[in-house]
DNA sequence: GCTAAAGGTTATATCCGTACAAGTATCTGA
DNA sequence: TCAGATACTTGTACGGATATAACCTTTAGC
């Protein structure tokens, strides 16, 4: 509504322009509801795991490797002392192992235990399942929508699984 | 990774539904990424409006059309009793009204006052903004994620808020 | 060596959200 | 009319998450 055509100059681009915010405005409303409210799974994760989102994030997170209490504390979007709180929980469960740093002791180095890195993949496997709508896309659509997202992720930043992995890995 | 060219047989549906599975799972965990890990602005909005998530998420449900307690309460994916908490804030704030329903007065109508109205708006702009690589799309792949993120959410459930706007509105 | 900075831990306070119990007012159906 | 169900409110208790301050250990720079 509202598209005012007669606001259309000689290129046509104008009107293209209001049309794309348009449908990229539409676009990601539809991923949102798509994620958050369709087909949102971490409720499922907390009661299969018996862990709160934090905790099912932090095993997640340490599934690529291990990282220090610091990087933890950034990839969960917390403060240093509650992620304290959290690998102590999960270290009391069975789920890491806290580990030093040979070459600086300050840093401890969290890492998943095999019942964790178990628990990290129940999670990731019922958050990572797809819902019934992209299983059902026809093999257009989804090479399509496959070539597509991997182009919205490119743009991004990187993954910084790689820079975290090495900085532990020399120790 | 792991395809195991050998398996594929006749028809080459197998060997093309394996793919379809992996295709399938990658999209998702992309999706996934992109609503929650990249783009997120839910903290955004609660510190643009001083209100946290439900409470915005409750102005946002009521941009729609008045609701009863009951309904935003389902709404919120909340029980009654917070639902009251969370109304009696959003009042004492100015920016939903309690009123009442003439057929059957065991029932509160929650609306949302122009101020409310303007809050809503607010979130839903902040939350509705499509993250750059999104506007970066070319035109053909924007129409084509367009269409069928709009064919991922026809499959799903009626967005029911007709079923509680038609609910309401014959007072 | 001494000081400042960084990594972690401990403790405390507070808010948000969930859950449960109980009570009031209203409606519905036998 | 009377019992039971529904809508909402009040109160309480608790776990989860955030923020801040204080402290200890270790590292790095002068």
């Amino acid at each position: 509504m509202k598209t005012r055509p007669g606001t259309a100059d000689s290129a046509g681009t104008a009107d293209s322009a209001a049309g794309r915010a348009e449908a990229a405005a539409r676009v990601w409303r539809g991923m949102r509801t798509l994620v958050l409210d369709l087909h949102d799974r971490r409720r499922e994760v907390g009661e299969a795991l018996g862990l709160s989102f934090v905790r099912a994030k932090a095993l997640r997170s340490l599934a690529a490797g291990p990282l220090t209490m610091r990087q933890l504390a950034e990839r969960l979007a917390t403060d240093a002392p509650y992620t304290t709180v959290v690998v102590d929980d999960l270290q009391r469960r069975g789920l890491v192992r806290r580990g030093a740093h040979a070459g600086d002791r300050r840093l401890r180095i969290v890492t998943l235990t095999l019942a964790g890195a178990d628990a990290a993949e129940v999670a990731e496997r019922i958050l990572g399942r797809p819902p019934e709508p992209v299983l059902d896309l026809d093999d257009a659509d989804l090479a399509a929508l496959d070539r597509i997202v991997a182009k919205l992720l490119g743009t991004g930043r990187v993954p910084d699984s790689a820079v975290v992995a090495a900085s532990v890995r020399h120790a």
